[in-house]
DNA sequence: GCCGTGTGCTGGAACGTTCCAGCACGTTCC
DNA sequence: GGAACGTGCTGGAACGTTCCAGCACACGGC
């Protein structure tokens, strides 16, 4: 079932066929819709390899997920919102192998890249920015080396706010983040806005570091921490979603009861928060949605309807559960 | 940079220079080496796109994951092994959008499909079973239709077997089960296991249904109602991982130890189960190894080197930790 | 009546690889 | 010393698509 088929069907020249199936060229309204039946009809599917072949493209875009994402359901998310997306401009999605500088080859095999939470100390993102095809990255890249070509980021200053807003809001004078160093955009944005607010609201913002994919026993140990020396504690913001049922182990551990001695609230929603007993409030990156943004501006960037060196803002939501409310 | 360069600088013809790099028909020794050299000096890269079009194969395997594997990590455990060990023998894996059938065109994308965990009640299976490409799927399918060319199973029942043989020895003399409805070999084998320890132990097995993907919430409800109506109730072996937290909030709420008076496991190991507060004893079903299972067989069998209907088995192992000795 | 222009379509070439038939040469065998 | 065979290599064809030059024809303007 090739284009020459569907033309001889047709009674058609091969390139009267393909400009109809392509909407290129000069091709009448009738013969158009006589080409585009019989297609139908034979149920005729371009052979892709023939296309890349031709087009020197490959129809597949890769996608780079943190080599800890093994963690967080929300890479899970976003990559499924990134595969839809690129489906639907007919591009599939290979997943890379994290960690491993896949072998210079991938110019070949992709048409462009989506890294997602580039980490500094990563060192297969310096490989992909120059692998000399178009990335988008999610979230910046603090690193130096070949620019992307584009960005979808969030405005992770202006959730943080809201949530010490929220937090403030609901009686809490003490709060407390625990957040990674700053090898990511991602964590130096939260870990400066804490600042800002902090002087802004004249209330500190104690500020523990913890690793970027933190197991609840390390948030557990960082809580207790705080517990002991922070007097007059009342709020936790813990950033990575998958440490959530430590701090609430931990506060229950001190017998305080989150959502009401102890505000508790993260800065990723995903299973870990709205699941835990009591429900976390969380930021929601709306990481499917993120990854169609990253596919869609990729998708953009390679068709030339967007300029290189775009950056693209995610909305986020705040999703206010009982665990900063008190009720269940 | 193709491979007419390279038989030109290596001073031969197009043919030798392939069946030099692919290692086919018939060259000297010295040739050979030549030609090799040459193609590493000028970093040559076969283009897919042609290779292809000219072995008509893509180069590339399909991977369907449960459209609920958004909360566990570990299927994306499972897909990174899958990826690393595709790339190993030089396949690209694109990820298929969970639950959408990808209309028609599959088979002209990949050589062959992943198929992991199918559900009964996923309507894309059967579509990816019949897309006339070899498909391995990750435990066995339990609807009807087009054979699977190959599966990579767990011993489920040994496993719950060893779980429920460790819980009594332990001295649990009245074990539940919380495990999803029989819709996946998975959850249908735990079922039977269970109710086969029973017979042979003489201790009745509680079982209780929860979803496939059951949330923290939904676990702490039936283990609450365990604890409520089940007397003298002192374990639980929650099959899905994602539940764990639900288990141990609903002991902690009945004011039970866990790992003391009430020992607590799940089938799954993973983030939940390790990071949990105390650590929970898990059956460890070595999510990438399996991934990296999944991929080699489907590797073999695109290769010829293996049989079309080969089922191959992949361990699991205990991971014992204090949610049943008691020891922190 | 001829030129210029636009339309609808065609045939051939090209993309880079692999496969196949076959050629030149050397060795062995009777 | 010719037939039979094995070795090392070559050139052309093929895979299915897209792109480009160009052809036949119709139409309008002078």
């Amino acid at each position: 079932m090739t284009l020459i088929d569907v033309a001889r069907a047709a009674g058609v020249s091969k390139s009267t066929a393909s400009n109809a199936l392509g909407g290129s060229g000069r091709v009448s309204g009738t013969t158009r819709e006589r080409i585009l039946d019989v297609a139908r009809e034979l149920g005729y599917r371009p052979n892709t390899a023939a296309r890349s072949l031709r087009r020197s493209s490959t129809g597949a875009i890769g996608l780079h997920l943190p080599r800890t994402a093994t963690r967080l359901d929300y890479y899970m998310n976003l990559a499924f919102g990134a595969v839809e997306r690129a489906r639907e401009d007919g591009l599939d999605l290979v997943l890379l192998a994290p960690g491993t500088a896949s072998g210079g080859g991938l110019a070949a095999r992709v048409d462009g890249l989506l890294v997602i939470d580039p980490e500094v100390d990563d060192p297969s993102v310096p490989d992909l920015l120059d692998a000399g095809v178009p990335v988008v990255t999610g979230e910046r890249y603090l690193g130096g080396g070949v620019a992307p070509s584009g960005a979808v980021v969030c405005d992770n200053a202006a959730s943080l706010a809201a949530l010490l807003d929220h937090l403030a809001e609901r009686g809490a004078r003490r709060p407390a983040l625990l957040a990674p160093g700053p090898g990511s955009d991602w964590a130096a944005a939260l870990r400066a806005a804490a600042g800002d607010w902090s002087r802004r609201e004249g209330v500190d913002v104690v500020v523990r570091t913890v690793p970027f994919a933190a197991t609840p026993a390390e948030a557990e140990a960082a809580t207790a921490d705080l517990i002991a020396t922070v007097p007059g504690l009342d709020a936790v913001v813990c950033a990575p979603d998958g440490a959530v049922p430590g701090v609430l182990a931990a506060a229950a551990h001190a017998g305080l009861q989150p959502g009401t001695d102890l505000l508790v609230a993260v800065c990723v929603d995903g299973a870990a928060a709205r699941g835990s007993s009591p429900p976390v409030t969380a930021v929601d990156l709306r990481a499917a949605e993120y990854g169609r943004a990253c596919a869609a501006l990729l998708s953009d960037l390679l068709a030339g309807t967007a300029q290189p060196g775009v950056v693209r803002r995610h909305d986020w939501a705040l999703n206010i559960r009982a665990s900063t409310t008190g009720r269940p």
